[in-house]
This record gives structure tokens, C-alpha cells and sequence, in this order.
DNA sequence: CAATGCGCACCCG
DNA sequence: CGGGTGCGCATTG
């Protein structure tokens, strides 16, 4: 076990992947607190400076961190990097904007700015100064609020959970209908305490 | 007890 | 369908 050195942000980013790599292995989640416990098994630091680094790789984009199934999970970007983003004439990015807004989990929604940085540590994307992915994503969220993916809320973007689409009659409606206002929906994330057992 | 293994249900594309 | 995810429980150290 290593004493409590100061290290840089790069070896703290190396060790969360290799610890989010480990976990995944396992078939377990990597939340914070199995990714603490995994490198607290190879370094004396205590969980919160753990948790402290974990939340700076977030930030710096080297662990990606996505709300799946009511809680947090991280996950190493470099796996789905190769997926691969297009950004070209006309292409439309409201399901990009909707599954990045679903994923980030922000209770009060996400910014553009957000949701861009978001897409960017998630995919590889391609630009150009004709088409670049913040433009395409400014009107990805527009279409993504008509088509009632996502709710916006001022300069947020909420998921929007009551969405379903039964089926292609949509175009139709859509072409007609046209709310004013968008209705604020006591939206939650559906979090199943699974405290007891 | 901690660590690891994994069947399988559950999305989502 | 096919691939990713991770719960819940079994197994191992």
C-alpha cells in the first residue's frame, strides 16, 4: 500500500480507469464508492480525496461520468471514442441532444455548453467551420424540445421521460400542433431505493 | 469478511 | 436482433 503522495492528475486519472476497468470486469457498477474501494486497495488515501480526483477527471474530461438507471456510473471515454460524429449539412442531432440530457441526469437540466461537452467526450467528432457541432447541437436541442425528447427550461434542457412515441403518426401532429408554452412535468429520474434486503 | 465471478433481465439502438 | 449494463446472488480467497 503506497503512502499518500501527491501525484499527479494524469497517474489519479490512470488509476480511476484502471479502477473503473476492474469494476466493469466484475459486472458491477462503477459508482463512486466501489471506484474509492478499488483504489483504496492500492493507495492509503482516504475515499474523499478519492472521490476529490475522481470528480477532477470528470471535469477534464477523462472519466466520463453518465446517469444510468437512477444513479451515477463513470466510464472510461476512450472506449466509445470511436464512435464516431458526423456533423454536416442538415443533420439533425435531437436524439443526440435527448440521450446526452437523459445521461448527464442534471436535476435541473443541461446547458448547451454542457451537452456539447458532453458530446464531445463521448463521441469523435467531425467538424468543419461551415458545420460545427455547436451550431448543430443549438438546433438539435430546438428540434429535440418540438419533438418533446427534451423539456426546456430558460437555458436548460430537461429530459423528458413522458415521452413515447406509439408510432409515425407523429408527422402529421407535429405539423399542426404547435404548444405555446411548454408545460413543467414534475419529471424524476424514477430512482428505486433499494435500501432494504 | 472482502473480492471476484456471472446468469440474466433490461434497456436502447 | 445484437451489444452494453449492472442487480442480485453464488463462489472464492
Amino acid at each position: 500500500m503506497c503512502e499518500p503522495e501527491d501525484v499527479s492528475q494524469e497517474v489519479w486519472s490512470r488509476w480511476i480507469l484502471d479502477a473503473i476497468r476492474k469494476i466493469r470486469s466484475q459486472k458491477q457498477r462503477p459508482s463512486v464508492e466501489r471506484i474509492c474501494h478499488a483504489i483504496r486497495q492500492h493507495h492509503n488515501y482516504h475515499e474523499d480525496v478519492v472521490a476529490e480526483h475522481l470528480e477532477a477527471a470528470v471535469k477534464l474530461g477523462a472519466v466520463l461520468k453518465v446517469f444510468n438507471k437512477g444513479q451515477s456510473s463513470y466510464k472510461d471515454p476512450g472506449g466509445l471514442q470511436n464512435r464516431t460524429l458526423r456533423i454536416e449539412k442538415g443533420c439533425d442531432l435531437s436524439k443526440v441532444v435527448g440521450k446526452a440530457v437523459r445521461e448527464l441526469g442534471e436535476r435541473d437540466g443541461s446547458s448547451l455548453k454542457a451537452i456539447e461537452k458532453y458530446v464531445r467526450q463521448s463521441h469523435t467528432v467531425l467538424e468543419n467551420p461551415d458545420h460545427d457541432l455547436k451550431t448543430a447541437l443549438r438546433l438539435g436541442a430546438k428540434r429535440a424540445v418540438n419533438r418533446g425528447l427534451v423539456i426546456q427550461d430558460g437555458k436548460a434542457f430537461k429530459y423528458n421521460y413522458i415521452n413515447q412515441s406509439p408510432g409515425r403518426k407523429r408527422l402529421e401532429l407535429a405539423h399542426l400542433r404547435k404548444p405555446p408554452v411548454e408545460e413543467f412535468e414534475m419529471v424524476q429520474p424514477r430512482v428505486s431505493y433499494a435500501k432494504d434486503r
